[in-house]
DNA sequence: ACCTGAACACCGTTCAAGT
DNA sequence: ACCTGAACACCGTTCAAGT
């Protein structure tokens, strides 16, 4: 894991921290990203990252901005429903990858240019959909949340350990609601088995799809 | 801030513990809930806690659990959508006053009885609604991360520090929304009132209006 | 400009010991 | 049963110093 490359093995620059961060965020989950781990890592001294960010804090930002590179932010087609879901998927798109650095981006839409683009792009769509813009700014926000929580994953188990542990805590889910009496949850019964199949692109899918159609009907409340 | 009761000083109990955790998230943020801080605060031994809690994660998840205590799940009425609108509106009223430790209730909706009571009614409604089992669950955790986006509050200035810090991150905020270019922003611009007003309790309401119209909207989309 | 070294004030947790 | 004490392996960060 540490450092072998000969090339390019001097100069530590903002970009090979966050490569760093993004590694170990995806192996071992966000709270591994470690100023100390990272230094090993990179095969230099802890103190060698705060020439490049002020603090840690300044290092996660870097890291969730690096998500936002990734985002082709969409055209408008004047279907400003479609235009409200392209912006979401293209949003679920980039952060897909790195589940565990996704809930960083909330704090970084206002502060990165992409993150005004898509900002600015949802606000135009609600804004030709009639809502004011008291509704349009929170409908706006929680498009933001339910695009982090829809890539962030099965809420019971946490998705963020990999490997054993997280096989383990699935059996243990899948225990637990076999274990259910059927007389007081009837209906959990019955859906045991869709609870915990973690199928990752349906939520996604269901995710997207439910908001476009919640903004949708709230729309279409407003014209009564 | 230190424990100076003379009544019931004695005898650490899970309770206590849990109350103090609930204070320090609410003051400060759930970062600075720690084995070391609350045992200090409750004049005791780090290591005293260990005797009621097996690690500082079974620590948090007895915290979230108390949220749960408050919940009254809600009798179903007939109506599907209304009840689904009933559980979305007692978890968030339920998480409303700790939106700190809010995000922890994700781990433990399976493992409450409180939590397998919601599930089991906003699964009922989904099932009565029309959903297969598959996109069933895939609603019903949505629902719950839903329900803790709400809470959580506004994204952008998390929320977490109390007091100055809160509202300096406010004040950035509206510089950084005045200072945008109207050409490039031009709907942004419009809106940066609304997007910095933090009304809670609209972000609340639109919030579940907003999953109920969705879950109807799916609904009605399955009988084509 | 870019990195090292030592030090400080924190963490969670183990293990043995007290009462 | 319930709590203390010392110790271990971690944290982020400051500050002075090296090249």
């Amino acid at each position: 894991v540490t450092e072998t490359k000969t090339a390019a093995r001097s100069s530590l620059t903002r970009e090979r921290v966050v490569d760093r961060a993004l590694a170990v965020a995806d192996a071992d989950g966000i709270e591994a990203v470690t100023i100390r781990r990272l230094a090993t890592e990179l095969g230099v001294t802890p103190m060698a990252l705060y020439w490049h960010f002020k603090t840690k804090d300044d290092l996660l930002a870097g890291t969730a901005d690096r998500l936002l590179d990734d985002v082709v932010v969409p055209d408008g087609t004047g279907d400003w429903a479609a235009d409200l879901g392209a912006v979401l998927g293209a949003l679920v798109a980039a952060m897909r990858p790195h589940p565990q650095v996704a809930p960083l981006l909330a704090q970084r839409m206002l502060a990165t240019p992409t993150g005004l683009a898509l900002t600015e792009r949802a606000l135009a769509s609600l804004d030709t959909a009639g809502f004011a813009p008291e509704p349009a700014s929170a409908l706006a926000m929680q498009a933001l949340r339910s695009a982090i929580a829809m890539v962030t994953g099965d809420p019971v188990d946490d998705a963020s350990r990999s490997g054993e542990d997280h096989d383990e805590r699935l059996r243990q889910k899948q225990a637990l609601l076999a274990s259910l009496s059927p007389e007081k949850y009837p209906t959990l019964a019955t859906h045991a088995q869709a609870m915990t199949w973690c199928g990752a692109d349906t939520y996604v899918e269901v995710g997207i799809d439910l908001f476009v159609a919640g903004v949708r009907g709230l729309a279409a409340d407003l014209d009564r």
